[in-house]
Order: C-alpha cells, then sequence, then structure tokens
DNA sequence: ACCTGAACACCGTTCAAGT
DNA sequence: ACCTGAACACCGTTCAAGT
C-alpha cells in the first residue's frame, strides 16, 4: 500500500497541459525515454490515458512541449551578455548543461530539429552573429552551423546518457567503446584508433566549447570592424 | 492479381544479411522510414518475419548496418584527396548527397552517433585533421566538432525530407515554415523572422559548405607550419 | 467542456515447431 | 542450420459513453 501501487483515487484537481508536460519531465528525468508512455503519465496524472489527448495534440507534440519548457529555462548571465562570443558560449554551455541534467532533451533536440526549442537556441544564437558584425547574408549559414553544431554534439550525449541509464556507469560505458574501437582494423580506422585512447578522458565540456570556439574563430575574418549599419 | 497481392511463394534461393540490407534499403528509399517494418520486410523477401532475426540481431543493427552501407559508398576523388581542406569538403558534400537521395540516413545518422557509419565520417574527417597539421592534443576535439556538425545538419535535412514524404513539394514545405516563423512574437524573436524571409530561397549545399569552411576556417590558427612529425 | 477506459490497429520480438 | 508464422507484450490513438 506504501510503495507498490499508484495511487488508485482519481485526480480531484482539474487536468491542465503545464501538469501533464511537468509529470512527463518527471518521468523522463526519473525512468528515461522508453518509459514515458501514455499509460504511464496517465496513472502518474491519475486519470485516462484518453484524457490526456484533450489538452496536447499526440506523444510528439508533449516531448516538443516538454523540451520546450526545459530550454527555455536556459538564462545567460547579465554581465557575461553584454560580449557577445561570451554570451554564445554561456548559452551552449546552457544547452550543454540542460542535457546533462536532462538527457532526453538532447535526443529530442536532433530528432526534430524545427520544433520551438530549436528556435530559442537559433534566436539566441542568431542575435550574437548580428552582434559579432556577421555580414547579412552571412547571418543565416553562421548561425545555422552553430545550431547544428549544438544539436549534433546534443545527439551524442543523448546516446551516452541513454547507455548509462541500464545501470553502467559513464567510465566503463567509455571505456567500453574504446576497447571496441581499439579493436577495428589499423589499416582502415588509424584515426579513431588513435582517439580511442583519448575518448575514456576526454571532458564533455571542454568539448562542446572547443567546438564553439572552433566555430567563432572562423567568424572572426567575416566580421565589420563595427557592429551592422541599419 | 497482376499488382494487387505480393508474391506468395517463397523464396527459393537463401536468405542472406546482404539480401536483407538490400530489400530494407528498397522500402525506406521508396516509402520511408516508417513503412520499414519487419512485416513489410518480410513479405518483400518472401519469407516469415522470424527469419530475419537469424541474420540480423533487431531493428536497430538492420537501420545501422543500412546506413553504414550507404555511407561506406561515399568516394572522394583521388584529385582532390589530395589537399586535405578539399578533401573534408568532398567528403561532407558526399554525406550531403547520401542524405539527399536516401533521407531516413540523415535521421539515421543523428539518432544513433556511435554506429560504425558514424565512425567511417570520423576516421575520414580526422585524417585530414591530422594531415592539416593540427596539433595532437586538438585533434579530437577538431575532428569530433566537424563531425557534430555535420550529423546535427543531417539532422535537419532529414527533417525537411520527412515533411515531403506526404506529398508536399520542398518549395511548399519551407514556406509553410517561414510564414510560421514570421508569425512569432517580434520582440522575443526578431533574428528567426529575419531569417524565415531567407529561408524558402536559401540552398542546402551552400549552407553545408558554409559551415564546413566555417570550421576549416577556425582550423588555420591551430595549424603547425608542416605537417605533423612521427 | 472535460474525462473515462475499452477497443483498434498496429508494432518488434520470441519461440515451438517444422525442414 | 535455417526458416515458419502464430503468439506475446507491448505501443499511440480513437471514440462512444459518461459527468
Amino acid at each position: 500500500m506504501i510503495s507498490k501501487t499508484p495511487t488508485l483515487e482519481r485526480r480531484t484537481s482539474a487536468l491542465s497541459k503545464e501538469a501533464i508536460i511537468a509529470a512527463a519531465i518527471e518521468i523522463l528525468d526519473g525512468q528515461g525515454e522508453t518509459a514515458l508512455t501514455f499509460r504511464a503519465l496517465a496513472a502518474r496524472l491519475a486519470t485516462g490515458s484518453g484524457a490526456i489527448y484533450w489538452h496536447i495534440a499526440d506523444k510528439q507534440a508533449l516531448l516538443a512541449a516538454a523540451t520546450d519548457h526545459i530550454i527555455a529555462g536556459i538564462t545567460v548571465d547579465e554581465v557575461v551578455a553584454k560580449e557577445p562570443r561570451q554570451a554564445i558560449r554561456a548559452f551552449a554551455l546552457g544547452v550543454f548543461d540542460a542535457i546533462d541534467t536532462h538527457p532526453w532533451v538532447g535526443g529530442q533536440l536532433s530528432r526534430d530539429p524545427w520544433q520551438h526549442a530549436v528556435l530559442r537556441i537559433l534566436e539566441a544564437v542568431g542575435g550574437r552573429v548580428q552582434a559579432l558584425g556577421v555580414p547579412a547574408d552571412a547571418q543565416f549559414n553562421v548561425a545555422t552551423a552553430i545550431m547544428s553544431f549544438i544539436l549534433g554534439l546534443a545527439g551524442q550525449y543523448a546516446l551516452g546518457a541513454r547507455m548509462c541509464e541500464g545501470g553502467i556507469d559513464r567510465t566503463t560505458a567509455l571505456d567500453e567503446i574504446a576497447a571496441r574501437w581499439a579493436q577495428l582494423d589499423p589499416e582502415n580506422y588509424p584515426f579513431v584508433r588513435l582517439i580511442a585512447t583519448q575518448l575514456p578522458d576526454h571532458d564533455d565540456r571542454e568539448q562542446f566549447l572547443a567546438g564553439i570556439d572552433l566555430l567563432l574563430a572562423g567568424i572572426e575574418p567575416l566580421r565589420h570592424a563595427t557592429a551592422p549599419r541599419g
């Protein structure tokens, strides 16, 4: 009675989109992506599975809304935000930390690149790209390049986290991958074999920032001397 | 009898992993990702659905094998391959073209970043990063940054293609997205609204290359004067 | 307007039984 | 060794029926 069966009583308060999203995030964070089913969600909300459809179109919309809720929570320190490069770094790290605490966000971001959460990222990055004085005709390509990098790495971290869901910790998971890579044909995979030795010790956060810095360095030659004219 | 029912006779030749993968690719190319089920695959192969499991572990392994088959087919012109930067550009375009003709590859690449196909990409990129004279301690971050960008953009194109599966062509699909972006709150989404006007006319291939060039430009300051010493 | 929950139309995967 | 195909254990989604 204490912990075995979930509450059997029906809920007293009315259902809402917010409550559904909050419950979905709890399940995703606690039990992982595969645990989020409409049946499990309905059980947690103490309602019928069909009730959810009154508030949310379908599962894809639910995941998009949950992801948007997380990404919307990313904030950049006001002082840091003054300098565009630091602001991009800080926001990118915000995305990184969000994925770190909510691994399913990484998978969802890369799975549906035109959901609203991605627009938040594009806006945050794009605004700073403009502030850096990148010419108007290059802003699209530059902003989407940074965004694509973020989404791409997001997908990778999501998988790393998915592996760790099985109970294995990060270190042994990376060791296992490194071992598999080390067994590859030396003729065709010299680089991957070399990388394999560095994989277990590498720092995700540093890897993430290094990529951002690489892109920012690539922007430098494009910049105007001053901020863009109106 | 002519077109309605699929062939009812059992197959005469033995099943093989290669035949299964080839049939899977045919379905994926012809009817899209959602059409690939073990039942549909078994019907096309004129066998029972359980037979497939004798040759392939599960659906994820099937998709990974199909993706690897496509990525393995990417070739870089020998002359171009001599210059590392051109080789990276050419290989990246090879990935782009592969996704263009097999849209499901984009989704699969970003979905499972440690499948074998991704190692091919990492090896191709990493070898050229070494040849460019990037110091050993930076090779990991640089190579994975380029790879992450490729995987991130791959996911985006995959979605674009997924939208077009519904019969809508690319132009109207992009117009529709642009219209949605244009309706966003001007206060919070000035950049996305600006980008929306450029979205319908933009060239995917150029966008892809621009990102690669941005990363390559970012590499320049890191390079040794000569190729790395042994 | 909002909710219920059985029913529908699927999946991937397994496995006793065949050859 | 290789294949069959019914059966199992799930899904997301719908919808007549309730309040």
